[in-house]
DNA sequence: AACCATCGGTTCATTAGATGAACCATTGAT
DNA sequence: ATCAATGGTTCATCTAATGAACCGATGGTT
């Protein structure tokens, strides 16, 4: 991440900021001025300058107690205006919650933001254990459920996009070949709904279905988690069918027209 | 914002990006490039440098088909990332949903972050109509539930501060004399838990209790939230009881002891 | 068709301002 | 007492951010 820096974009002092803040949003102790700028092998002082700059618009801040920086709330409260934007959330979350209360299992919805399978919104299931991916995760398109659902039913050539890049191996059983992927997706698109069991963790597995927006596009998926056990890699027949009416019924309220 | 530029702390090019960011986060719609050099009083060629940097690394996306610049995904990604390590937000989540389970309403709870009331998470209540603050929203200290209850278990010298700046408004009914907050906060010492209907909008209440951590310190504030018919100014007992039992029992979660 | 006013994006000479070596003042361990 | 850390600051140097002027497209208006 350091010695290379190969292209650095546009306003290099801003890049730097940016990979600055980046850093710190993903760390997740406190981290000293020195630690930063070996880090990012430039100067203390300029390290500083960035950080005030930062600090002062909320985006950073430094503990009082030890002077070591974190990432600050601003990052938290303007990301969550963003998520607002996602219209197909308002109208999916009623839904999602209904579809908990009738299969106890927690229920996720993901949207496609270039090229990236994002989680917008996680409905805890009933029980205490705390499954499913929290919002902000972004999932594997070729080992996820909802992943593979976007590849069926999501832009054409998001496919050969995917396969052009490596396919990470997240477990023993993940499907990583060309091939094996290309049938899986052919099979998602024909029945419409994908299954995940063991693909990027042992034991949980993930049931979705797509939701098409008014025009007809792909505007994401709704899953339901579990484990192995409670969703099967072949589930069954009333599962699969609660949650596929649930998400043709948010579909329909988005102004998706029929089958 | 624009016209009187007085102080830009630090880095001057990072600051006009961050304040871009902001910007494109606040607005509702997308936004063209001239657009944006004539809010900012900048050339086009260094915003448009500047959102190639933001673009680059995921702050900023272009639509494909207008050319105008949005928000990009990333600050949505790293800002739940940021939730994640509020830690009161793993251990009241499951006692927030029993409390909106036990009492109808929807459950909301907040954190002090920098001076600032921030809303962490909303459960929502299991009637169809949308109440509660959205999570990412900053709550006024002075006339929010959430806020009277920070001002009286937070920080010694929050009141202070507090009142150095001006109280707003919000409504007719909004406390905001020196005298009268004072004593609401005596209040909340003594009894508690606060109120605060109509206060920051006619006819909606909320009913919020304090959470403290393994040190004692203040941790932030659980609230119901209702109308003024639903969750009246003075509370059932029931309803106070109930509220203030799981504000509790997430404080002893923490490591809280005794009373 | 010709016109004009936009748009997003690019070029390049100028100089503002970002940079880092060297510098404090503290702190804590040896 | 020493030494090596820490966070923070200063200032001369020269990188690199800047904006006027530019291009090619687009879309109304006349």
């Amino acid at each position: 991440m350091n010695q290379s820096e190969p292209p650095a974009i546009g306003t290099e002092t801003v890049d730097l900021s940016l990979r600055l803040l980046e850093f710190l949003a993903l760390s997740t102790a406190p981290v000293g001025l020195s630690e930063l700028a070996r880090q990012f092998n430039s100067s203390k002082a300029t390290l500083h300058r960035h950080l005030q700059t930062l600090a002062h618009h909320g985006f950073v801040r430094q503990e009082a107690t030890t002077m070591r920086y974190t990432a600050g709330i601003k990052l938290f409260v303007l990301g969550e205006r963003l998520r607002e934007r996602f219209d197909v959330l308002a109208v999916a979350r009623p839904e999602m919650a209904r579809l908990r209360d009738e299969t106890k299992h927690a229920v996720t919805l993901s949207a496609l933001v270039d090229d990236q399978v994002v989680v917008l919104e996680l409905i805890q299931g009933p029980s205490f254990v705390n499954f499913g991916t929290q919002p902000g995760t972004v999932l594997p398109l070729h080992a996820s459920a909802h992943g593979k659902v976007a590849l069926a039913f999501g832009p054409e050539d998001l496919l050969s996009r995917c396969l052009s890049k490596p396919l990470k191996a997240w477990t023993p059983h993940t499907v990583c070949t060309r091939s094996a992927l290309e049938r899986a997706v052919a099979q998602v698109k024909s029945r419409g709904w994908a299954t995940s069991p063991n693909q990027v963790l042992q034991g949980v597995n993930g049931l979705a279905a797509p939701i098409f927006s008014h025009s007809g596009a792909y505007a994401g998926a709704i899953a339901v988690a579990g484990t192995v056990q409670t969703v099967p890699g072949s589930p069954s027949a009333e599962l699969v069918k609660a949650l596929c009416q649930t998400a043709a019924q948010i579909s329909r309220h988005l102004g998706h027209r029929g089958k």
